[in-house]
RNA sequence: GGCCCGUUGGUCAAUCGGUUAAGACGCCUCCCUUUCACGGAGGAAUGAGGGGUUCGAUUCCCCUACGGGCUACCA
């Protein structure tokens, strides 16, 4: 490699919602830049006008500006190697085809959908169940190779559909170098005569990758596993082009996997399964069908890439909680794994939950506060900032602080009565209705003076505290969890405290 | 079927020929706490199988098995 700068890029479809792989591919492209002093480039690959989605562009852009990992260039954020999006890079695409059938490279055939599968057909056995357009066929096919010169310039005179085709080699070793992998060899007879430019004249995957990624200066790609076995047809279009010593080096990464059975994760696995596969919520716009996000789902963004960056990578050290600055200062390509991982929902809450725990209240706070809202509860900043470190370790999910917080706002719905009734006895009652009437008194409301007379009034009627805090827990929050009830008594104030009590004390004697 | 890639506890994984084979998630027990969490202390649980190479293989090589990916005018 040259001395030049390290240029890297992530080349989403815009076809739906992105995918955990994605982000991932994303945030090791991302790193590899900071961590190299290089550009990280966002490229919409647009080829397929079929698939195209509306709207799927500016939910990618959305994504990583979430995850915080945005792009230094792309069709957002214009540079000097635009445009950013496949399909307005067109014309380019043509030319370079074109080259390549002057060298003999590459030819024109003008087999119809009909005709492919017409062949398929006719070469399709047992132990050839898929065949492929390759050498072994390609003579016998219609095509430039198979077809006189003035007919085929007829032909394309005429407008007849057609494509371009890579002619691969007989029967040639290529090996290149993955980063991740070593080296890998493929023999040409096993790759067909891959379609280089389709009928409506866009470049299909292949040439596209190459062009761009030399036009826009690419030294390391990274992408999923499942392009190793079209390698090698990039590699040899980077050879047919004399860019050879411009290729960047490869890093093929390992797939995400289904948590259970096998296969690479997917959106249905989510659904089925109950977890999110995308970064944030999204909806197609054409069949209206939604899937959840991790965002929505309550993950910090900080958790969602730490857990994705320790899917197929980690630094050696034992240590897994890590920062974005941290990660970029740690990352290597040597250590990324070779195999697959299956993807754990429980390990990735709990990132979630470290991360939670570990956030500064101002850093949770606005987050909170708009959760809160959406459940109609508003909470001022002063309020949020004394109740947040109380409960934020109960927290997995941002949405847990929902319940966790609910009952320092309202009184609760939801009295989970049957924890207290089978002890309840009217000791008790009588105690509880002696200590409302001391707390009336109490001059300082604090969570000292709470929990004092509660002890006082506990040891004369010669109850044990403990006995008694948790029908008083019931009674405030309604059910046992939250945080030292004295600190909710106190948060509450005392004439809450003293009508979930009274209203308790009904309930249980009826 | 063919080709390519992979294979350490249930899951994520360390080890770069010599270790009692780390650590984390999850699970279990106990402590703290008469709530829920957090925290602390323990526990169960791993090198796919077979051949080599070597004084010595989880580690290197080969075979088998298994898993995955690809095999579209989709990326």
């Amino acid at each position: 490699m040259t001395a030049s700068t390290t240029r890297v890029r992530f080349a989403p479809s815009p076809t739906g919602g992105l995918h955990l792989g994605g982000v991932r591919t994303a945030l090791f492209n991302y790193l590899f830049a900071h961590k190299n002093k290089g550009q990280f480039i966002l490229r919409i690959e647009d080829t397929d006008q079929g698939r195209f989605v509306p709207g799927a562009e500016q939910y990618i852009i959305d994504c990583l500006d979430w995850c915080g990992i945005s792009p230094d260039e792309g069709p957002h954020k214009e540079g000097a190697f635009g445009p950013y999006r496949q399909s307005e890079r067109k014309s380019s695409y043509k030319k370079f085809a074109e080259q390549l059938i002057e060298q003999g490279h590459a030819y024109y055939a003008f087999d119809t959908p009909e005709a492919l599968e017409k062949m398929r057909d006719t070469f399709r056995s047992e132990m050839n169940p898929s065949p492929q357009y390759d050498s072994k066929v390609r003579m016998q096919m219609n095509n430039s190779l198979t077809m006189p010169s003035d007919k085929v310039a007829a032909l394309i005179d005429q407008g007849t559909p057609h494509v371009v085709r890579i002619k691969m080699p007989a029967s040639t070793e290529l090996t290149f170098q993955d980063m991740i992998r070593g080296e890998i060899t493929f023999n040409t007879d096993q790759v067909d005569d891959k379609v280089l430019l389709k009928a409506d004249g866009m470049p299909t995957y292949h040439l596209a990758v190459v062009v761009d990624d030399h036009e826009m200066k690419i030294s390391h790609a990274f992408r999923g596993e499942e392009w190793l076995p079209s390698a090698p047809v990039h590699v040899l279009l980077w050879d047919y082009f004399g860019w050879k010593d411009q290729m960047p080096q490869w890093a093929h990464l390992p797939l995400i996997l289904k948590p259970d059975g096998q296969g690479k994760l997917s959106k249905r696995d989510g659904d089925r399964l109950g977890f999110p596969v995308f970064a944030m919520d999204w909806q197609d716009p054409k069949s209206n069908e939604r899937n959840k996000g991790f965002k929505e789902m309550g993950f910090l963004p900080e958790a969602f890439i730490n857990m994705l960056a320790m899917l197929g990578w980690n630094d050696g050290s034992g240590d897994e909680i890590f920062s974005l600055e941290q990660l970029i200062e740690r990352f290597s390509i040597e250590r990324i794994h070779k195999g697959g991982a299956k993807f754990d929902f429980e390990k990735a809450k709990w990132f979630n939950q470290e991360w939670i725990k570990r956030s500064e209240t101002t850093r949770l706070l606005p987050l909170v506060q708009a959760i809160l809202k959406k459940n109609d509860i508003e909470a001022s900043e002063e309020v949020l900032t004394d109740i947040i470190p109380l409960v934020k370790e109960r927290c997995q999910l941002l949405n847990d602080f929902v319940p966790q917080v609910a009952y320092f706002f309202h009184d609760p719905v939801e009295i989970d009565l049957g924890s207290v009734q089978p002890k309840w006895d009217e000791k008790k009652q009588l105690f509880f209705e002696g200590w409302t009437s001391t707390l009336q008194q109490i001059e300082t409301w604090d969570t000292a003076a709470i929990e004092n007379t509660f002890k006082e009034a506990a040891a004369l009627a010669q109850i044990k505290p403990g006995e008694l805090q948790l029908p008083l827990r019931i009674m405030l929050v309604g059910a046992k969890f939250g945080p030292t009830v004295f600190d909710i008594a106190f948060r509450i104030g005392k004439e809450a405290t003293t009508r979930r009590i009274a209203h308790c004390l009904t309930l249980l004697a009826q």
